[in-house]
DNA sequence: TGGCTTGTGCCACTCAGTGGCAGTATCTCT
DNA sequence: AGAGATACTGCCACTGAGTGGCACAAGCCA
């Protein structure tokens, strides 16, 4: 994936202070936008109101994000923007089975954990961004968007980094998609109870939610119907 | 889920002259926006000038989609209303298997051949307006929006009509949500493969892809990765 | 300090999408 | 067949998201 994201690239430490400001406005207008949003509703913010609060040019709201949406989805942004840098240096499980669906799925509650290490804050936006984006749909369509996108960078980088095999076809990419959706499914449920959840509000609470959903992934497939 | 689409109902057959005027309409719109967009690129081609190709109010247009985007997924939306009215008399299989996931796929399969059968160019239409989806981001997020929303009816559906067993949790929603979204999972993949193919551009292809890509999830959930 | 780069504010503009109202075509009932 | 009720459509004005351009200011690097 080329580096079209507009987040920052939290890794080399000495930040000139320019960066500092700008890192400054785009937090601000994050909290600012989850406020506003979840009190009088996504569509009745408009940008002018929100850029009024912050005290910021629209101009410099569309350099800081590509749209409206972006801004209300930030913390997920951020967080798989995370996964893909972990998944970097991430090495298959040390334990028995070293599936792929087993690397991503550990490369993920690692990154998790490590995002609500490095801020507090950060379970309590990422459920208030959620929270919007069940409740706006073109929010929603945005985030789905996002992640289709992160899931093929993120075939993109296993392949380069790993070596496939389990598997007779020429087509270990197309299994390996599907490996990655079937992530991505299992993260958006586990994303849905744990919001729904008052009880786990915290990043420990959405780790285990996303580990109980992975582990269902092999039971949803024999779930059985009869008519009724 | 309540029907808030504005596609057609084809079900009743005494459709009377509006309704039929309607839908002319409806058709010459998806007709002429994928040809325009396929021609100049969906954000060159203005809804106006879309409009006065058709002769037809940009007012009427919204009447008949909800955005610029829906009207070039038009295609897909039928698909999934289809799939879901076919769903409402489905029987599992009478085969050995009865898992939930075989009974969707099953409905699956069938709807795309209806579809086929009912109108040949229903398959050149699916894959220009896919072709569409993949280089258009807008149009792509109202796409996986769009399925997340039918997602969400199918599980309702399913749920209304079978008896779910074969876990022990409470959670049997979730579980079947899972199965639908591997199932869409699988769908998305199958389309690329066949609009990829320039082989089997008829509804045939796409329902062998999808049988194939729905065979391949449990291998794709043990694929092996190893260190390169 | 002074030039150089980079981010910002402002302005005017395009275009998607909406509400309202008046006009016309279709339906229905006798 | 004709008259009234019932959609549906066209037109107009309007909001609000998103963009391009340019002048200006703030941070950077000698």
């Amino acid at each position: 994936m080329a580096a079209t994201t507009k987040g920052p690239d939290a890794e080399g430490k000495p930040l000139t202070l320019r960066e500092r400001k700008k890192l400054r406005t785009r937090q601000m207008l994050i909290d600012t936008a989850l406020e506003q949003f979840t009190e009088h509703g996504f569509d009745r913010v408009t940008l002018d109101a929100l850029c009024d609060a912050v005290e910021v040019s629209k101009r410099t709201f569309f350099r800081t994000f590509d749209s409206k949406e972006e801004v209300a989805l930030a913390p997920a942004h951020d967080l798989w923007t995370a996964f893909l840098r972990e998944l970097e240096t991430a090495e298959p499980g040390n334990s028995a089975e070293s599936s792929a669906f087993a690397l991503l799925r550990d490369t993920l509650l690692a990154t998790i954990e490590r995002m609500a290490a490095a801020d507090g804050g950060w379970a309590q936006r990422v459920r208030r961004s959620r929270r919007l984006a069940a409740g706006a749909p073109s929010i929603d369509a945005h985030g789905l968007a996002f992640c289709d996108r992160t899931s093929a960078a993120v075939v993109e980088l296993v392949r380069q980094r790993f070596e496939l095999s389990g598997t007779r076809g020429p087509q270990e990419g197309l299994l390996l998609r599907l490996t990655v959706d079937i992530l991505v499914a299992a993260f958006r449920q586990a994303m849905d109870t744990w919001v729904a959840d008052p009880a786990e509000p915290d990043a420990a609470g959405l780790v285990r939610a996303a580990a109980d959903a992975c582990a269902a992934v092999p039971e949803s497939l024999s779930l059985r119907v009869s008519p009724r």
